[in-house]
DNA sequence: TTGTATGCGTTATCAG
DNA sequence: CTGATAACGCATACAA
């Protein structure tokens, strides 16, 4: 007899099936200080599971006044480098009764916006903001307004990458990183180097060529700008700056690629036209992207610890204080030497 | 002067302000067929401009009784399988004003039970469940009876794999495509086989090992069972099956791994041995995961159009109908041979 | 066209 | 310990 044609059972429901008041059912199921009776505690649990009874969240999060809901907003979820963050920080909330809402600003950082002002409306507790800043960027206005917005509300804010808004940030080390790779290529007996990077406003590509010619410069080795190609932060990109990297004939020993994802498409690259890694040719990477490390040659590279880094956004989410100064947590990359490099003489 | 201590602004502030009604602010704001004066709707969207007024959506979907929080479920994240498959769904998502909450079952299928709950907790809109069935799941009858508790509430699931729950589905042709990838296998001239598998509960990997088995049976090549091994569906997984495989002592010619990252530690596993491939044996993985086309040897696999997948569950989702029999929407993949495999003699 | 009033499902405040 | 009842913020049926 069609009990329900649509619409969940309610807390009223599982009230009356019980015989006890509203207020009852609702600290039986859900309430903190557990001040109900033995039986009666026992008659609502029965009720509520016989109805198949699921707390209204909407209706929990108005009369509570606050969600359980934490956005993670990356730049594109099939990339490696953010399905591992996203990997650590769903890792990190098990357990902790959040909701995670994913966002995907496909690389268009107005976009960000776009996911703070949803998150401000679904009354999100946090945003995990993970990305790297460009630096002319024309949105980063409109970004810090609606970060203080959010945070006015009571939202937190927590930023993965740079330290380039007023937020709890996890910063990754891309200069110092860079730059013990560069140390240790030099080590190897590398000299002539060239650099495939991203796009230059890309603070991340940037770091990273920076912290790598500080590294060079340490060991009294000179970067030529010449070879500093700039492509797009992807396979192709890295493809493409090597083609031309190569055409452009300069004589180079080791060839840095600012991600292991350009580092690969640099790889194809060399195979076509013949030239092998790493006896012709040192290749390096940076971020040790675990599906790539069967790669062969092994690229050697910069390991970050991906999953952790998105594992400590969401602790600095959990432990967000009530509003202090914005905290830092930096996490480093490990030089991870492997066969797309040898020691030369 | 502090006009906000916390909480938001609600639609009484803006209404407030424009110094007309709640309904008229509702109407202006949010209503669906305009019905107000200009003059007015003018400010009030003035008014919820200047105040930063964000609609509170657990109100509004309280009052409306339904949401736009679509959940995609998935196993792990951090697999370029799912990421791929997530990618999709997000992409398809884009504009349609949804949002999409992210579970992670870790390969625990009882998660996805309580994720079917939380989503009906939420009052989600729909459940997108992508991942294999297992055969002999434990959790099939729970996971059965939630599904059905949740579209009673008036919810939609879209299911990814295979045809096994009385939903709407996305069905990945596993076994055509394997067995086409074994007529092309015995068309290079391939004749001994061996095969790396998942779990042989996991339903995935037996439609492959099944579609291939069968496609070697229509070309009149027997696979011997004692060269199908069971291993984890990972890297690993595959490194060690190979493994297995190779101390067996059986001769073959060739291997088929059910999925590329299987593939890819099966390669590992053979470079440490000496063994070339294609050379020495022929390779073939599945899915055509984009982050591994450049291994080297570039694998021979079958193409599946991962992001397609999740755009087609999406759209399932979407066209939703109000109750009819479950549709099926198939996907098949394309063989795509490459220096993995040779033709041999 | 605009305003008034009611209800959505829960929690929490207040009495009993 | 338990039970009425008032919010919570918004949409909407109804009245003006």
């Amino acid at each position: 007899m069609a009990e329900q044609q649509r619409g969940s059972v309610t807390l009223m429901d599982v009230a009356a099936r019980a015989g006890v008041s509203l207020a009852t059912a609702s600290r039986a199921l859900n309430g903190s200080t557990r001040r109900v009776g033995d039986d009666l505690r026992e008659r609502v649990l029965a009720a509520a599971r016989s109805l198949n009874y699921a707390p209204n969240a909407q209706a929990q999060a108005m009369a509570r006044g606050q969600t359980n809901v934490v956005g993670l907003v990356v730049q594109d979820i099939a990339d490696p480098y953010f399905s591992s963050i996203a990997a650590g920080v769903m890792g990190a909330a098990e357990g902790h009764q959040v909701l995670v809402t994913l966002g995907s600003t496909l690389r268009r950082s107005e976009r960000e916006v776009d996911y703070l002002v949803a998150a401000r409306g679904q009354r999100s507790r946090a945003v995990i903001l993970a990305g790297s800043r460009m630096d002319d960027d024309d949105h980063a206005q409109a970004l810090r307004r609606e970060v203080e917005i959010f945070e006015n509300d009571g939202g937190t804010v927590v930023a993965i990458s740079q330290k380039h808004l007023p937020v709890d940030t996890v910063v990754i080390e891309n200069r110092i990183g860079a730059r013990d790779l560069a140390a240790e290529l030099v080590a190897l007996g590398y000299r002539r180097f060239g650099v495939l990077a991203g796009a230059d406003r890309m603070l991340t590509s940037r770091d990273r060529v920076h912290g790598f010619r500080d590294g060079l410069g340490r060991s009294g080795v000179d970067l030529d700008p010449a070879f500093v190609l700039h492509g797009a932060f992807t396979r192709d990109g890295g493809y493409e700056a090597m083609q031309t990297l190569l055409d452009s004939g300069g004589e180079l020993d080791c060839v840095f690629a600012v991600n292991d994802v350009m580092a690969v498409g640099a790889m194809a690259a060399c195979r076509e036209r013949g030239l092998a890694v790493p006896d012709d040719l040192g290749l390096a990477g940076f971020d040790d992207i675990s599906t790539l490390r069967d790669v062969y040659p092994a690229l050697t590279t910069v390991r970050l610890p991906l999953e952790k880094v998105g594992a400590t956004a969401f602790d600095l989410v959990l432990s967000a204080p009530e509003r202090t100064k914005p905290r830092t947590r930096r996490i480093k990359g490990e030089v991870v030497l492997r066969q797309s490099t040898r020691r030369i003489d």
